[in-house]
DNA sequence: TATGAATGAGGATTCATTCAT
DNA sequence: AATGAATGAATCCTCATTCAT
C-alpha cells in the first residue's frame, strides 16, 4: 500500500522498513476490529475466532501481534488513551484562560468519546485487565481527571470560572462526556463535532463567569443548528 | 426470626407465610450478593460458585431461586429499574413545575445510582442478557429518558426552564448522573444524599430560568457543605 | 378411593388393609406414569420431576414407593415380564400340540407388546439397570426365548411344525413380535387383538405343517378383516 | 496409506489432499468408536471423555470434528442409513421380480443390521436427536419401509408373491430384521452373511408363490449349513 | 406421608493458548 | 508468518438423592 518507495531489492533496509510498517498496519487492523467487536458484544462474549474471522485470518495468527487476548484489550485502551493524552498536552501547552482550556478539553474529549477507541476507555471493564495494566489504566484516568480539574482551578484563579467545588464539577462534566461513549452511534443525527461543540458550551455554561453571559445564553438556547429536537 | 407475632401453633398461616418470606428473603440475599460480585469483578469473571460461597450455600442451591446466571443478572437489573420507576411515578404524580420535577428526578436518580442495584443499571452489559430481556432493558431505559425529557419539555412550556435542545440536555444530565454509578464508592467523602442534592442544582443550573438566579449562583458555588475539595 | 369397604374406625385392620391397598395403587400409578414417560422420552431424558408432576405429587414423594429411579425402571420391566410369564405358564399348562402352543404364545406376546409395560421389555436399555437387575432381566428374556423354542421343538416332535432351525426360527418370530413394541401406537388402524391374531398365523405360516395348508393359505392371504391396505 | 501416487514434493496438492483425508479418517474413527460405545452403554451413559480416551485424544478435540454429542449420535445414524440407502438404490435398479427384489433387500438389510452402524439405526433413541434430525431420521425410516412395501406390492403384481396385507407383511419382515440389530454379536456361531442368506428365504417363505415351493421347503428346513442348534 | 430446600457428582461445552508443520 | 489440530482449564447447569420439618 505504501510501497511506492523505490525499494531496490538489493537493499535489505527498505524491505525491512516496509515490512515493519506492514506489520504495524496489520497490528492496528487487529485492534480496530477487536475494539469494534468488544464494544458490540462485550470483551468476554467476543471470541478471538470472531476477531480473526473478520480479518480473514486465523486465530493463532493473532498471536504474532499480541501476547494474549487481554493484551489486545489493553492495547485498545492504550490507543484511546494516547489520543486523549496527545490532545491534552496540546491543549495545555496552548495557553488560554481556564475556561477556554476547559472548553477545549471538553470539545476534544467529546469528539474522542465518539470514536471506537475513545469509547473503549469507558466501556471496557478495568477488572478484565491484568493487575499491572489496571494500574496503568487508573493512572491514565487520573491524568485525564487532573487535566479537567486543573483547568477548572486555573479558571477560578483567573476569574474566568466561578468559584465551585472542583471535584464535583469535574465529575459532572466528565460524566456527561463519558456517557457519549455509551450512547453515540455513528450515523445519528448529530456528528461528533456537533456534539463536541455543543457540549463545550453546555457543560461549562453554569460555571462560566458573566463575561460571556449574553452569548452563552444564546448558545445554550440553540447550541445545535441542525434540526433542534424542539 | 420474624416470629415475634403471636403465632398460634394451630395456624397453618405462619409457617407458610414465614416460609414464603424466608424464600423471598433468600432470593433477595442472592441478588444482593450477586450484584456486588458482578460490580466488583464483572459479570463474566464472577462465578456462581463465588456467589454461592459468599452465601454459604452451594451452587446448585441458587437454581432454586433463579433459572440461570443470566436470570440473576436480569433480576439485579430489574431491582434497580423498579426503584427508579417507583420514584419516577411518585415524582411525576406530585405536581410541580418542570424545573422542580426535573430537580426531583435528578436527586432521586443520583441517589439510586449510588446504590448497587442502581449502578447495575449502567454498569452491566446489555449484550449479556437474552434477547427478550434486552428488549425489556431498553424499554426501561427509554422510560427513564422520557421522564427526564418530559420534565424538561414541561419546564420550557411553563417557563421554569430556558428553551434548549431537549434531547442533548437530557443526555448531558443523565450522563453526569449515570457516571455516578461508575465512580461512587460507599465510604467516600460525600454521601449519596449530598451528591444527590448537589447534582440536583448543578445539573440544572444552566437551564434554570432567572428566577432563582441569585440563589442558584450561591448554590452552584458552594453546593456541598462538607470539606470542599479545595 | 376404594374405601367403600365398611372400615369402622375402631378396627385398625381394615384401615390398614385399605391403606396398604391405597399404597399399592399409588405405587402402580407411579409405574404407569413412569413407563409412559420413559417410552416417550427415553429413560435418561425423563426426569423424576416430570413423573411426579404428572401425578400431581412432588419428587421426593416418589421415594416413599421406590428406592431409586433405576428401581422404577426395573419395576416397570418386572410388570411387563410378569404379564408375559403368567401367560406363558397358562399357555404351557393348557396342552395343545406344538403349533397350537406356539400360536398361542405369539398371540399372547403380541398383545402384550402393544401395551406400555410390554413395550418396556424391549425398548428399555438393559445397560441402565444395576448389575443384579441386569441378570434378572436376562434370565427373563431367556425364559421367554425358551418358551418359544420349546413350543417349536415340541411342534417338530409332534409333527405339527416342519423341521427347521429352532433358534433362528425363534429369533425371527420374536423379532417380528418385539418390533410391535416399537411401532405400535394406540389408536392406529389395527387393534392389538387384530395384530395378535394376524401374527399368530403369519409368523407361523411358513413352518406350519400341511394339515392346515388350505385354510392357512386363505388366512395368510387375508388375515386382517379390517381395511386391507390393498 | 494411499500415497502410492507419484507425489512430487513440489505439489501443494498432496499435503492438502492428505490432510483432508487424514481429517476424514479421523472423523470416521470417532464415529466408529462412538457408535460402539453408544451401543455398549447407551447414548447417555457413554461420555465424550470415554470416546476421547479410547481414541487417545482429549475431549475438546472431538469438537474439531463434530458440533456436539448429539451431532455424533446423528452422524452415526447417518452412516448406517447411507449404507442402507445405497444398497436399496442398487437393488431397486437391478431389475428382478418382486420376490427377488424383496429377498435381496432382506439379505442386504440383515447384513447391515449385523454391523455397528446398522444396529445404530434401530437401537438409538430418536428422542435423543434434535427436532430437525428427528425429522430426517423418520424420513429415512419411511424410505426403508417404502422399499420393502414396494417390493411386496410389485411381487403381488407380477405374481411372484402371494396376495397379502402389504403393511403387516412389511412390519413382520422388518421386525425380524431389525431385531438382528439387537441380538447379533460378532463372534457368534452365525456370520452376518449366513444370517442374511437364511432370513432372505425364511422371512419370505410364507408369501412366496408356489413356483419355488419344493426348493423353499428344503431351504426353510435346512437354511443354515453350519451346526444346526440341535 | 409429603414437602421445600439443599447437595454432590458429573458432563457437555467453550475458548484462549500452544505446537508441529 | 500462518495454519490446523489439539489441549487444559474452567463454568454452567442438571438431576437423583437426602434431610429437616
Amino acid at each position: 500500500m505504501d510501497t511506492r518507495t523505490p525499494a531496490p531489492e538489493s537493499s535489505p533496509w527498505l524491505p525491512f522498513e516496509s515490512r515493519r510498517r506492514a506489520r504495524d498496519e496489520k497490528r492496528e487492523a487487529v485492534l480496530r476490529t477487536a475494539v469494534q467487536l468488544f464494544l458490540e458484544q462485550g470483551y468476554h462474549r467476543a471470541t478471538l475466532n470472531e476477531v480473526a474471522d473478520r480479518l480473514n485470518i486465523t486465530k493463532p495468527a493473532l498471536y504474532n501481534y499480541f501476547r494474549s487476548k487481554e493484551d489486545i484489550l489493553f492495547e485498545c485502551w492504550v490507543m484511546g488513551q494516547e489520543r486523549v493524552e496527545d490532545r491534552i498536552t496540546e491543549i495545555e501547552s496552548a495557553d488560554g484562560n481556564g475556561l477556554a482550556t476547559l472548553r477545549m478539553l471538553v470539545r476534544a474529549y467529546a469528539a474522542i468519546m465518539a470514536s471506537d477507541f475513545g469509547a473503549s476507555l469507558v466501556r471496557f471493564n478495568v477488572a478484565d485487565l491484568s493487575e499491572p495494566n489496571q494500574k496503568i489504566t487508573l493512572a491514565g484516568k487520573r491524568r485525564i481527571d487532573r487535566a479537567f480539574r486543573n483547568a477548572i482551578k486555573q479558571g477560578i484563579a483567573d476569574h474566568s470560572i466561578k468559584s465551585c467545588d472542583v471535584k464535583l464539577t469535574a465529575f459532572a462534566i466528565l460524566g456527561a462526556l463519558n456517557w457519549v461513549g455509551h450512547w453515540y452511534k455513528p450515523g445519528g443525527e448529530l456528528s461528533p463535532d456537533q456534539i463536541a461543540d455543543d457540549f463545550a458550551i453546555r457543560l461549562t455554561a453554569d460555571i462560566a463567569k458573566q463575561l460571556d453571559k449574553k452569548p452563552s445564553e444564546k448558545k445554550a438556547a440553540k447550541p445545535v443548528r441542525k434540526r433542534p429536537s424542539r
